[in-house]
DNA sequence: CCTATGTCGATGCAGTTGCATCTATATTGA
DNA sequence: TCAATATAGATGCAACTGCATCGACATAGG
């Protein structure tokens, strides 16, 4: 139930982001994580530790992002290997964009179907996993 | 949550099955239907229908699963365009030999976490949604 | 200092997915 | 009956993913 659950609810946000011409939901992990870490942004390494993707992924959707322009990369200085990844104006506004169309989404699937109770219940459940 | 818990969930079962020399879960879920449709088998849209995949995603499925021997695939009579789908003998086995590794993820990952009362309530709560 | 090993990030390749479109057959209705 | 439309399933193409491996730099141990 859990699978199929969160693989619809994926879905219905993917479509919704498509269909508002944005980008997708992973997008917005990562833009949100490098808005927390704030101007000095933070390294490729510790996003993918954060958000559980593997390296390679990191790497490309970096690139994507980096390309689309909404992250800026430079060389790190302490590190010769690593580089410094970090949200752009750009990517704020993107990110900003992205959060009605998300939320409306979660509120319509689940605000809607489960009682306040009901949520933090389930957001109880959920974290002990 | 729900998504990060879920992917969390998908990786560890896809890994395991992997690990174990096995298809990955979307098949279990194919030969699943097939099994309880029995030897008349069912249709491609029909099992599209109850999985929830696209269209395109279930033909190209099934090509694999017939390739690899564990479908059977033949012209519908009643249905020039369509075809009927069954799984076969090897089909069988195969989906015997993942369900325990796929329940024994499932019961490390949330049988272990929650009482059984917390595991009745979680299914309830995601039954609403 | 120098070699061995470890970590950071990139990339070639094969397999998979999403999208759009196609062919073939079925159904509807004038 | 025949044209218009709808449905079943396949497929070319571009994008994305997983896997293995690579090159570059870092760090530890002799």
């Amino acid at each position: 139930m859990l699978m199929r659950t969160s693989r619809g609810l994926l879905e219905d946000v993917e479509a919704a982001l498509k269909a508002a011409g944005l980008p997708p939901l992973a997008w917005y992990d990562v833009l949100l994580e490098l808005e927390k870490a704030g101007n000095e942004g933070m390294r490729p390494f510790e996003l993918k530790n954060r958000l559980l993707l593997p390296q390679y992924g990191t790497s490309r959707l970096l690139d994507r992002m980096v390309t689309a322009g909404l992250v800026d990369r430079q060389d790190c200085e302490d590190d010769g290997r690593g580089q410094i990844v970090s949200i752009s104006d750009s990517g704020r506004e993107t990110r900003a964009s992205m959060w009605p169309v998300y939320g409306k989404v979660l509120v319509t699937r689940i605000g809607a179907k489960l009682t306040p109770e009901e949520a933090i219940q389930l957001a109880r459940l959920l974290s002990k996993i």
